[in-house]
DNA sequence: AGTGACCTTTACGTCAACGTCAATGTTGCG
DNA sequence: CGCAACATTGACGTTGACGTAAAGGTCACT
């Protein structure tokens, strides 16, 4: 069937860098922090990244510069990075259908919780622009107001 | 006509905290690093604020909170203080319909700029939505497959 | 086996955005 | 006028999110 013994190609710590935008520092501050841990180390102490690594840091870069969230709020907003470790290898050992779904249903759960908090910053982005609109309604109708003025002059 | 020798009442630092929401602090400091001048100071050197420096720090508040903008950012983004001190004396002294029409069309100009940045900002909150949207399709795509799974082996 | 490019940890430095004293002056009420 | 409550200007401290330099190991290649 599928092939779940993935071979996959591991990055190291520049190569990541490079691919996510991110400097050297700021990934192994993450994981200081815990917000991630690299797939794997060398032989070596190397850190070696995995495509889901790869996800992971491209999703907290999002959070911290598109939605401005605080590392700490994102790693609210994330799994946390234990438990997906555990979910890797569950899911990678156990072929038990019991087990897959309650790993998956878990996802989903963050992941709908995700949305959740985006939205309600999109919300309160939208409230903004609304009230920025109505500032520029105003304004314009200052401008109406002084045109009215000047052509009843005329 | 209008009573423009407006005799508003200005509250002291800590009931404009109480009211934005801000420390006296950060108000203070907001000064400092020049985002707004108090309307005007007591025989005693009091700040005073009236309710155009409210609103212009709710606005801050809002952008820094809400929107997540760096105070330096914000700044960008604001009117400069200098200005807003000589447009707030120019709309009050003058009434040439030339000149005020000028000031309206700065502030025009620039609280469009607002709704535009605000508008890029919501645009890539929405995208990120979007992406999140996907995984949880991902997910559920999986969940069903596996129901799939167990049904055609009952 | 040697070399250059990359990696490791440790640790101190930095910048933004305030918090928190300390020493002193101001307001307004009885 | 006396006093409590609030204000002022320094100035130093703190937290988050890294930057940067030092002292040394690792990798891949020749």
């Amino acid at each position: 069937m599928t092939n779940d013994t993935t071979d996959q190609p591991l990055l190291r710590i520049q190569e990541v860098a490079a691919e996510t935008g991110l400097t050297s520092r700021a990934i192994r501050y993450y994981e200081e922090i815990g917000l991630l841990e690299p797939a794997a180390r060398s032989d070596g102490a190397y850190r070696l990244f995995d495509a889901s690594d790869l996800e992971r840091l491209r999703f907290i870069k999002e959070l911290r510069d598109d939605a401005g969230f605080s590392l700490a709020q994102i790693g609210q907003l994330l799994e946390d990075e234990v438990a997906r470790q555990r979910n890797r290898e569950r899911l990678r050992t156990t072929s038990e259908p019991g087990e897959r779904r309650a790993i998956l249903q878990d996802a989903r759960i963050r992941t709908e919780q995700q949305i959740a908090t985006l939205r309600e910053k999109r919300d309160r982005l939208d409230t903004m622009i609304a009230e920025a609109e109505g500032r520029l309604e105003h304004i314009d109708g200052h401008l109406v107001e002084l045109d009215a003025g000047l052509e009843a002059h005329s």
